[in-house]
RNA sequence: GCCCCCGUAGCUCAGUAGGAUAGAGCGACUGAUUCCUAAUCAGUAGGUCACGUGUUCGAAUCACGUCGGGGGUACCA
C-alpha cells in the first residue's frame, strides 16, 4: 500500500459514485488542503458537477460523503465543509502502515510508474566550449540533473544530454584568439580575451597553432570542454550523452534540413541568403538559414539536432536555455511546427539569470571579458551542497538572487544546513539509542504514535510522493527544496517537544521508526538534488 | 518597437490543476539548554497579493489592459 494507491482508490471510488448519480464525466482531482482541519485530501467535485447532477453542491457533497465507503486502515471519515468540499480523513492505522513502508524501503516509496516509460530527453548546460562555465550554466546543471532523477523515479525513461557546439565561426575565432595570444599580436574583433586562454596557449603545440584557425580552435575547444566536464563532475552532474554538432555534419544532416524545408516550400532567397519563413509559424520574423557567404547559421544544425532527437525515438525534448537564447527557442518552435512535429515535442525552458550577492551588493559577471564569478569560483567559495541547493530554491523562470554570504553560513539562516542538520540529528539519536541497547525494529507496535507532533510529522512525510508528482507536472524541481525545509521543520519541532530515546522502551522503539522514516525521506530528497546527507555535523 | 521573466509582510521568497481564514525564513521584540547536537525550538508584531476591468459558485492564481523592475532582441552561437 502506498500513498499513490490510496489517492487512486479515493479517485476511483468518487468517480464511480458520481457516475452512479448520472454525472457523465466527473473531474475528480484531489488536492492537499492548506488548512490542517480539512483532512489529508480534499475534493471539489461536488461544486464542479452540481449543475450536471441537478443538485445544489452541498446536497451532492452530502450524498457522496454518505455513500463513500470507509475503513479502519484507509479513509476513516469523509466530511462535507464550506460550499461543498469533501474532506477525507485518513486513519492512524493507515499512517502507521505507511511509516513501516517508508522506514523499511527508501527506494520504492515515492516511486511511481505514472510516466509509463515515456522517453524524455533533457538537454542542458550545452555551453559553448569557448570558455569557463558561468553561474547560469551551474544553475541549469542543478536543475537538469535533478529533473532527470525525479522523472526517472516517476516512471519516465529520462536521459540527459549535452550539445557541444564544436564547429562554426566561434571555433575559428577561438583559434585565432589563441594564436594571437601565442604570437603576442592583437586579438581579433569579437575574439576571446579571457585570462584562461593564456594558460591554454602555453599548452598547445606550435604545429597545431600553425595549421589553421579552425584546427587550433578545435584543439582549444577540446581542452576547454574537458575542463568543464571535470567541473561538472565535481558538481555531481553527469550526462548520458555528449552530442557534437560536428557529428551532424558528418552525416550531412544540416543539408538534409535545407532540402526538407526547400521541398516543403518553406524557404526563399533574398540578397544571396536563404531565409526560412519562420514568421508564418509564430516567429517575429523570417530567419536566415544560409548566409550570403554560403555558411549555415546555427539554426540549421540546431533543427537537424532536434530532428535527430525525434528520430532517436524520444517523446519529448526538454531543452534548458539561458536567458539570452529565448529568441532562438521561438525560431526552433516555428521550425518544428513547419516540419510537422507534434506541438509539444520541443519543450524549451528558459533558465533565468542569477544575481550573485555578497556583502549585500550585487556581484557583476561577464563571460567574454573574463571578469566576475564563474561556476568554479562559486563552488570553491560556497561548496557544492550549498550551490546545488540554492540553485533549486526558486522556480526556473524566476530570476535568482544568490546570497553568497548566506550560502556560506553554518547557521539556521542557511536552509541547506537546516535540512542537513535534521538528518545528522537523527543519526545522533540512533547512536544514543544504540548505546542504551535499543535497536531499530521496523515491526515494533507503531500504534503508540499518537501525539499531534508525531501525526503532523507523518502527514508531512506522506506528501513526499505528491511533491515529486507536482515537480513532474510543472517540470520544475524547486518544490523539492520547499518540501524538505518543511519536513525538517516538522522534525525539529517534534524533536524539541518529545524525547525519542526515553524511559519507555516501546515508545522509544516506535519513535525510532518514525525517525528512520524521516531520515530516509531527507536522504532521498537530498540525493535527488545532488546534496549530501551528512551523518555528523 | 517586439519578445520573455518578475511585482505577495521591512528583506528574500512559498502559495501545488482556480478553492475554504494568504504562509515560511530572515530582520525586530520576548522567551526556552539538569534531558538524544541551541547548526534547534516556542511566542509577539508585521498584508489594498502593483493597479483596473472581465471570466464564475469561487481569483494571489485565468484573460485583457495599465504602471513599475529585470533580461533579451545578429547573415554570432
Amino acid at each position: 500500500m502506498s500513498v499513490r494507491s490510496i489517492e487512486d482508490r479515493i479517485k476511483d471510488e468518487l468517480t464511480a459514485l458520481c457516475m452512479g448519480i448520472g454525472i457523465s464525466d466527473p473531474q475528480v482531482l484531489l488536492e492537499i488542503p492548506r488548512q490542517k482541519g480539512h483532512g489529508e485530501y480534499s475534493c471539489n467535485v461536488a461544486m464542479r458537477s452540481a449543475k450536471q447532477a441537478g443538485m445544489i453542491p452541498r446536497d451532492l457533497a452530502d450524498q457522496l460523503a454518505a455513500d463513500f465507503p470507509t475503513s479502519s486502515d484507509g479513509v476513516k471519515a469523509v466530511e462535507v465543509a464550506g460550499p461543498g468540499f469533501l474532506n477525507f480523513i485518513l486513519s492512524k492505522v493507515y499512517f502507521h502502515n505507511l511509516l513501516k513502508e517508508i522506514a523499511s524501503d527508501t527506494l520504492s516509496f515515492a516511486s511511481s510508474d505514472e510516466g509509463h516509460g515515456k522517453r524524455w530527453i533533457f538537454e542542458f548546460v550545452s555551453a559553448n566550449p569557448t570558455g569557463p562555465l558561468n553561474v547560469v550554466s551551474a544553475r541549469a546543471a542543478s536543475i537538469g540533473d535533478t529533473l532527470v532523477k525525479v522523472f526517472r523515479k516517476r516512471g519516465y525513461d529520462a536521459r540527459s544530454e549535452y550539445y557541444v557546439n564544436d564547429r562554426g565561426n566561434q571555433i575559428k575565432l577561438l583559434g585565432a584568439s589563441v594564436r594571437a595570444i601565442f604570437d603576442k599580436t592583437e586579438i581579433p574583433e569579437n575574439g576571446y580575451h579571457g585570462e584562461y586562454l593564456k594558460g591554454i596557449a602555453t599548452q598547445i603545440s606550435d604545429a597545431d597553432l600553425q595549421e589553421n584557425n579552425v584546427v587550433a580552435g578545435q584543439k582549444v575547444a577540446t581542452m576547454l570542454l574537458d575542463i568543464n566536464k571535470e567541473l561538472l563532475d565535481v558538481f555531481g552532474v553527469g550526462f548520458n550523452n555528449w552530442f557534437t554538432e560536428s557529428s551532424l555534419y558528418k552525416e550531412s544532416k544540416p543539408e538534409d534540413v535545407i532540402n526538407m524545408l526547400t521541398q516543403s516550400e518553406l524557404v526563399y532567397e533574398k540578397s544571396d541568403a536563404l531565409f526560412f519563413k519562420a514568421s508564418e509559424y509564430g516567429d517575429n520574423e523570417d530567419r536566415v538559414l544560409r548566409k550570403s557567404d554560403g555558411d549555415f547559421t546555427y539554426i540549421v544544425p540546431d533543427i537537424a539536432y532536434h530532428l535527430d532527437k525525434r528520430e532517436r525515438g524520444f517523446d519529448k525534448a526538454v531543452t534548458l536555455l539561458g536567458p539570452d537564447h529565448h529568441g532562438q527557442s521561438i525560431s526552433m518552435k516555428a521550425a518544428m511546427k513547419a516540419l510537422g512535429l507534434p506541438d509539444d515535442f520541443y519543450h524549451p525552458i528558459i533558465v533565468q539569470q542569477v544575481n550573485l550577492k555578497r556583502d549585500g551588493k550585487e556581484v557583476k559577471m561577464s563571460k567574454r571579458a573574463g571578469v566576475g564569478i564563474m561556476m568554479d569560483e562559486l563552488i570553491e567559495e560556497v561548496g557544492v551542497d550549498a550551490a546545488r541547493f540554492f540553485f533549486l530554491m526558486r522556480s526556473i523562470s524566476s530570476h535568482l538572487d544568490f546570497d553568497m554570504d548566506v550560502a556560506k553560513q553554518h547557521t539556521d539562516e542557511n536552509p541547506v544546513y537546516y535540512v542537513q542538520y535534521a538528518h545528522a540529528r537523527i543519526n545522533q539519536i540512533f547512536k544514543m539509542a544504540e548505546s542504551r541497547g535499543i535497536e531499530l525494529d521496523i515491526d515494533t507496535d507503531l500504534g503508540i504514535l499518537s501525539t499531534e507532533e508525531e501525526l503532523d510529522l507523518l502527514r508531512t512525510m506522506t506528501r513526499f510522493p505528491w511533491t515529486l508528482g507536482a515537480i513532474v507536472r510543472a517540470i520544475d524541481p524547486h518544490l523539492l527544496t520547499t518540501y524538505l525545509i518543511e519536513l525538517a521543520r516538522s522534525f525539529h519541532y517534534f524533536y524539541a517537544k518529545q524525547r525519542v530515546v526515553g524511559d519507555e522502551v516501546e515508545l522509544s522503539k516506535a519513535r525510532l521508526v518514525l525517525c528512520k522514516g524521516v531520515a530516509n525521506i531527507l536522504k532521498e530528497g537530498l540525493n535527488l538534488m545532488g546534496v549530501s546527507a551528512p551523518e555528523v555535523m
